[in-house]
Parts: C-alpha cells; structure tokens; sequence
DNA sequence: TCCAATGTAAAACGATCACTTTACTTATGC
DNA sequence: GCATAAGTAAAGTGATCGTTTTACATTGGA
C-alpha cells in the first residue's frame, strides 16, 4: 500500500476517533508506520493533513451515494456508511468547529462537501418526485445531518426512523 | 458577578467558539480575569470544568424549552437560541467527540443532556398530539439535530423550514 | 485582634506540541 | 555505475500544554 495513501488512512481514523487537535503527530507517524520526515514531506502540515483527509471522505463518501435514485436508496447507503464507518457525527463539521472556523482550508473542505451533499439530494430527490423541489431537498438534508448525529447516542435503529419521515415528507409533496 | 458564574460563562464561550482542546488554560484565566490558582480551587480540572459548563448550558437551554407546547413553540425557541447564542454545532456532541468518548463525566453529561431533550420532546408532542408517540418524537428529535447542525452552514433560514417539515409529520400522524 | 479563608502574581513542573535538522541507508533509472 | 530521489532514526527547535507551588495581600467573622 502507497505511503500517502496509508498515512491518510491512519489520519482519518485517528483523527475521527479521538479528535484533531488531541492527536498528536508521533501517533501519526507510528500508526502510518513512517518517519515524521516523511510525513512532513508528503503533505507539509497537520492542518493541510486534516484537509487532505476531508477532500478524500468526501470522495468516498459521495461514492457510497452514487448509485442512490430514492430516498430509500440515501438512508440505505446511510445506514452502512455507519455500519462500516462508525457514527461519530459529521468529521467536516467537528473539524470546522474544533479549529473554530479559522483555517480556510478546512473551511473549504467543509463547504464544498457540504454543497455536495445538499446538490446530490437535490438530485435523488428530482429522481424520485419527477421534478425539483428545494423545500423537499432541504427537509431531507435536515434527516440527513440529523441521523448523522442523532445515530451517535441513539443507535442505527435511527436510520429507519429517518428513512420512515422521509418518506412521509415525499408523500406529503407529491399531492 | 460571583467569580465561578463569570469562570463558567467565560468557559463556554471559549470552548464553543474555538473548541475545548483548543482553548489553554492561559485563554481561560485571563478571559475570566482570575489566577490559575484560583481556578483549579473552583473547578479541579480542565475536564471537570468542561463537565461543569455543559451542565449549566443543558439547564440554560432546557429553560428555554420550558413554555413550549407545540412543535411550533419548539423551532420558536430553537430560532432565538441560534440567534442569541450562535450556531456552530451541539456543544455536547462536539465535547463529546473531541474528547474520543474517553472522558467519563463528559460522557455523562452528553447523555443526561440528550435523554432531557429526548423526554421534553416526547412532553411537547403529546401536548400538541394529545397522544404518546415515539416514532413522531424520534422523527422530531431528528429534526431538532438536524436543524442544529445545517444552521452552521445553511443560515437560520433552515429552522422554518425544519418547522414546515415537523408540522407535516405531525399531520400525517395525526389522521 | 487575629485566624482562616480567598484571592493575586509568578515561577516551576515535566510532558507534549508541531515541526526541522542532521546523518545515514536504500532503491531507481539513465 | 553513479547521481538522484526517497526513505529511516533520532536529536533538537522553541513554544505551549495542564497543573502545582511558593510567597504574599486582602478580607470577614468569632
């Protein structure tokens, strides 16, 4: 496995499962198995680590979504997204609040990701009504974030909730 | 005003803004105005300190819930707390997670404050329902997360239309 | 009046922080 | 076959971390 590669993927554990700023650089360097030499040299500070590790969950991220035509589709790739992943709340938000909103490019990260989670619902909700709705695409983005963080001390029966009012939320608009 | 009261509001707002690892204990004493020494004769510790205002916060906002019978009460109050107090994410979560889970009183106080918020939840939909029901409640609790967190990067816009969408499950529970 | 409590300022604690540097080894490709 | 690139281990950078301690000032009640 490519070195940067396995460094990104330590970081987004380490840093998903006991917080940015509480991981330090030498649990970094022993979990990636490399040198901080090395570390530095590959992606030039821990903030640009952080940031780089965004970029990459959101691709992954997006790709669980790829295929999602319905709401059925979203909360279902949802719910193992948790099951893979673990529920820890949404990494982009915690990462823009633990850094209080003052590095720009975690700032951007988290934007952008955040711009396309709200355009892909729009698209699966255009899929399953037949046409645009951004009231509908914003009450579902609300499950959304809601599960996201409601599954971190509720457990993943929440997913079935959310994916139940969604539905309703899609009836209710199709009259 | 008491030198505990001004160390405890002074933390909360270093720990929302700029987040709890974050923020040293220099920041603390000087935005409070008081020695170290001083301090930790009040508080004990840096955790317990972060404990210690999530209890007081967990009070503050239940207060705030205390008049609301209604799901429009709810997202009333859910407004005027964003705009008072700001929005960048639930501090109890955000505690929670930057501390890995591994903090016991800080888990404690995440948990009493969600199971609080849970149960006033469950209060306000039999008060506008006239009926116990867990699911519409979870679905609402769902909306309350959600609304909490898109704020930070949608605008307070987003609490009408959190309110549309739980008026909408209530009807289509009500029937 | 004097003891106890409560506060301050400031230094010291050892640990750890993100990051850099030095000195050396190991591959890779022309 | 040899320069170049890419890696290692480990020491060192100065700053900052949370916490404790020392030495002293102020104050309120028996």
């Amino acid at each position: 496995m490519d070195i940067r590669t396995r460094l990104i993927d330590t970081a987004e554990q380490l840093f998903d499962r006991h917080g940015f700023t509480a991981t330090g650089m030498d649990r970094l360097t022993h979990g990636a198995g490399i040198s901080s030499r090395t570390l530095y040299k590959h992606v030039g500070s821990k903030n640009r680590l952080l940031a780089i590790v965004l970029d990459e969950r959101d691709r992954r991220f997006m790709r669980s979504l790829a295929s999602a035509v319905s709401v059925d589709d979203l909360f279902g790739a949802l719910g193992a997204w948790f099951a893979d992943e673990g529920a820890r709340g949404c990494l982009f938000l915690r990462s823009w609040a633990e850094t209080g909103g003052e590095v720009p490019e975690i700032v951007e990260a988290m934007t952008r990701h955040k711009a396309r989670l709200r355009q892909r619902i729009e698209e699966i909700v255009e899929a399953e009504t037949g046409r645009r709705d951004d009231e509908l695409a914003e009450s579902i983005l609300l499950l959304v974030e809601g599960v996201t963080h409601a599954a971190t001390y509720r457990g993943s029966a929440t997913v079935d909730v959310a994916l139940r009012a969604a539905r309703r939320l899609v009836e209710a608009a199709m009259v």
